[in-house]
DNA sequence: TACATGGATGTAATCGTTTACAACAAAATG
DNA sequence: CATTTTGTTGTAAACGATTACATCCATGTA
């Protein structure tokens, strides 16, 4: 005969949840050695072990994170801060995130900052709570003061953008030769006049990066750049952009979108001008976001490893947490160019 | 003459971070007190406040939410389920969750289900481990079986999709009636030759519902479904579809797409297929997910107020958790058709 | 004056773990 | 055989907040 539900077992043993104490009653064994079989089951005698864990099993107990948290002085998350978890990136970067951290047995705290750094800073404190035990900050945010958040810093780990006046490791793909790939795309079928839509790069490394490589691949190939427009990261600056393309006198015949999001929202503006791509102009982006593949027209894009960054931006952080102040190996970071 | 950064203020005061007994000291009062000023401050003299507070000011004192979770039973935080936090739609949502969350002084731990049972069963070991209070679950999932979750449920609120086998409430747009009004603007064009691709209803309610609205608005019209299809929630699921829709000997003129990814993966397969929209099919979508108004061509959907079902189902999951057993004010729920 | 009332505060137990230290037995060493 | 070493377990003190209860003092009331 098969063993009832869990929830019967104990009926009329304990009152409440079973803490550790009951467990170690039940297994006549201190709560030492409860804790002990639970975190280092090693120095514990085979014979207990066994005793404990089936008390364990017969009581249905499950450790008091908030008492471990206490008595450990971690909490076992990561804090999350990202400027919009909507964005189409970001939110498959979290994927990366979630998957890799819950692996590990940590815990994602999430947090929008929308860019605000008062939001931001009281997120900080989450750490101080004993909230948090580390943090990830994806995507741009404007530098940090001096005067801010010098002492007693959690480990932190930088997503996609270098921060700027904060000298923390960063997970990011090298976004100037990724742009210099594309647009050497582009010269190769043949274009002369290209222009290049930035993101905010006086704010954000990426966009920084992107538009340094636009330039240099353009000098090298002794051009000079047609038309550039500097813009945020969304549709809705695409579709600017595309209105001043139309006015332009010498239209650039291609154009480099500083990512997937200004390019479909470019191509929507041109479009609903009666223009066509690419038979007016050739558009490409930069992510490879899920959509790009069935976009109309279809996007050429270059792929960042969404999930890659995002497991290695944990993989760091948890290696920055068991060694706060040893320099993490940073093969995947970015570190090429200056802002 | 401002004073100088709070860290430097404590400055070979304390040794490590400061506690509410390192406040009580400097404010010569007892723990208690303290306590009572943060948590209570109507009980506590005017003056004694003033005196607290400064102390706080002084020492940079934050409260230790490890602590105060462990003895108050609460950890100030809802655990999130949803299938996959890049989908567009729930990613947006999910923005009403947290700024509503975090406005009453709740954190959200963020997990991925993947639509995998056993992580959802994993995950909610959460709140017995005291490291969140409450569930939000976003989106589909199979049927709990009766066996399952049934003692000591902690507050749980169903957003987008009522839970088969669990009565919990939920927080959802009426798909039903919103079904019907589009197909109804499809009728209103002339067609009469109507399709629709319809997600996975025999899981999740959304889907079932939607397509019991096209079922019944055409009945009301006396016309028969050309034809349906039953696919999944994504882009390519579209495409799949409109393979299918291409081999057809009558083709339905119109097609109701059961949400805007699945529009758009129709879109794009039949684009790629020399098909145009909506020279020869219309196509309309459902959840007005910023794309769009993007898209080309331009996306007919029916709106769902993200945000607000976020901030909603957040509202009504803190009400729940003051008032476990209080049967919920349930306005916005879709308590309509059944599944 | 004597006593009840209420406001403000302090004392100390408690939440459920972890872990330094002590204790002890068995095994290894001289 | 005495002594150290090793392995296993228990005792009890933390971790940092909250809160029931007691205490004290200033009022109000008879």
């Amino acid at each position: 005969m098969k063993v009832q539900s869990t929830k019967m077992k104990n009926a009329g043993l304990y009152n409440g949840t079973p803490t550790l104490q009951d467990v170690a009653k039940y297994a006549q064994v201190s709560t030492a050695t409860v804790s002990r079989a639970l975190s280092q089951p090693d120095v514990v005698s085979k014979s207990t072990l066994r005793r404990v864990n089936k008390a364990i099993e017969e009581t249905g107990y499950v450790v008091n994170e908030a008492a471990r948290s206490l008595r450990r002085k971690k909490s076992g998350v990561l804090l999350v801060m990202v400027p919009s978890v909507s964005s189409p990136f970001f939110s498959l970067v979290m994927r990366g995130l979630e998957a890799t951290a819950t692996k590990a047995g940590y815990g994602i705290l999430t947090a929008n900052t929308d860019d605000d750094t008062l939001k931001e800073k009281r997120l900080f404190s989450y750490v101080q709570q004993n909230r948090a035990d580390a943090v990830l900050i994806l995507g741009g945010r404007p530098p940090v003061k001096k005067e801010e958040l010098l002492e007693n810093m959690p480990p932190i780990v930088a997503v996609n953008e270098r921060i700027v006046g904060l000298d923390v490791p960063t997970v990011a793909v090298d976004g100037y030769h990724a742009a210099k790939e594309i647009v050497r795309y582009l010269l190769g079928l043949g274009h002369t006049r290209l222009g290049h839509i930035s993101g905010p790069a006086d704010r954000i490394s990426s966009a920084a990066d992107r538009l340094q490589g636009f330039h240099d691949i353009l000098k090298e190939s002794e051009l000079e750049p047609s038309w550039t427009f500097s813009t945020e990261y969304n549709m809705e600056s695409g579709a600017l952009a595309a209105r001043e393309w139309i006015t332009l006198p010498e239209r650039p015949t291609a154009v480099f979108c500083s990512c997937d999001e200004v390019a479909f929202g470019f191509n929507s503006a041109l479009y609903r001008n009666g223009f066509r791509v690419p038979r007016d102009v050739s558009v490409v982006g930069f992510d490879d976001v899920p959509l790009a593949e069935f976009s109309i027209p279809s996007l050429t894009t270059i792929r960042q490893p969404h999930l890659e960054i995002g497991i290695q931006a944990v993989r760091l952080l948890l290696q920055l947490i068991q060694n706060p102040h040893e320099t993490p190996d940073l093969t995947r970071s970015n570190r090429h160019p200056p802002l």
